[in-house]
DNA sequence: GAGCGTTACGCTAATCGTAACCATG
DNA sequence: CATGGTTACGATTAGCGTAACGCTC
């Protein structure tokens, strides 16, 4: 019922190269073999994948499909591969980790200390992004580990509670709220804000509790 | 070199059932088969990917990245083989549409309709998101064609002009912008604006070129 | 001894390369 | 007639199931 994984890497080579002749001798088989293999997965689909003709091959519609995601099958493949040698050369693989900024320069950095130093076989890499492009790289399986700001759609990802992280305001002395014997976030809404871009997940977040408190930010 | 998919298919299912012998039959094949294909695979990737026991299976930290890694392959596989088998129903295939709001609401219907006339075979698929967001999943292969503002970073894919949209500035009867003459991007700025919401690229595009103006969206 | 995984041994079936065979510019 | 794809045939080999075996609870 699934195509083999060689005559998959047969077709895209033929289809870049134009060429059965030429994707044979570059994937070191027999023409004959080739022409077998790409009828194989033409009867297997039942369709035609290449339009033949004396000077070579084009795809098809249905070619181009298949063509796609090959391509990408065969990218993830060695994504694979890659992986597992880094297991049978002893490291136990890697972490890939996505940290939104205020993981990355609060807690991370310690954590992420005392586990290489518990565990020196795991490769760690890290990479800074805003929460929404995290979860979208973690659905897309190109990270393992993200930490982005609550109240983030994260369907189809498990989650954990991390770390609070605690906000404050900083104001010139003799500012309004200053004066003020307990700020709440109310409070602070009804002055102009300086904060990080717009973009960023903990914007969205603040904003959605301003529109809770029927104020915004601005 | 590379691995075939009907072991990574038992590979996964003995991993997930904890037993060789539920996995084989699960396969359709005898246990020895099956015996023989793990202990392939291992070979294969120089890892032991099973923790053998009198009564099943577990898997070691190999086994678990490479199960994490089969899994998302079976199911791309799976997405291959519904595509194909489209083609092989007389369906050209699929073609996945993002369109940003604007896109959606002004220009791309009467286009879609045209497509969809002129090539009655192939199913259309539309989802409406923010262009951030459509560029990550164009990127990661969930969408063939993709429309997002101006400025979008697309790195990796192919851009082409689309169309024009056209912003309009709505203002009550003797608003101060309604008594100019000329109206310049620079003088809306001087005002509060009700736009989309802060997460559009439409936004950030006037967000940017505010900054040029050395003004900023209030 | 019941359950589970592994190894040994024939056998079948899939796959290959060589070579002869078509079609087209 | 040179180029590129296809089909035929014999040989190789990879993969299967049956069956015997080893280990642990």
């Amino acid at each position: 019922m699934l195509p083999d994984i060689d005559s998959l890497g047969l077709f895209v080579r033929a289809a870049e190269l134009h060429s059965l002749s030429k994707a044979a001798e570059a994937s070191h088989i027999g023409v004959a073999a080739a022409s077998r293999r790409i009828a194989l997965l033409e009867h297997r689909f039942r369709t035609t994948l290449l339009e033949r003709s004396p000077r070579g091959v084009e795809l098809t519609a249905a070619g181009v499909s298949l063509l796609g995601h090959a391509k990408t099958l065969l990218v993830h493949l060695n994504h694979m591969n890659a992986d597992m040698n880094d297991h049978a050369a002893g490291r136990k693989g890697v972490l890939r980790i996505i940290a939104n900024t205020s993981a990355m320069t609060e807690y991370l950095p310690d954590d992420l200390a005392t586990f290489a130093r518990e565990n020196p076989d795991v490769r760690l890499v890290v990479e800074e992004r805003w929460s929404a492009e995290a979860v979208q790289l973690l659905q897309a399986g190109e990270a393992d580990i993200g930490i982005v700001v609550e109240g983030s759609r994260t369907e189809g990802l498990e989650t954990f509670a991390y770390r609070t992280d605690r906000l404050a305001v900083i104001a010139l002395p003799g500012h309004a709220l200053v004066q003020l014997e307990q700020m709440r976030f109310e409070d602070v809404l009804d002055h102009d804000l300086i904060a990080l871009e717009s973009g960023a997940s903990m914007m969205r977040l603040l904003a959605e509790q301003a529109v809770v408190l029927e104020k915004s930010l601005s």
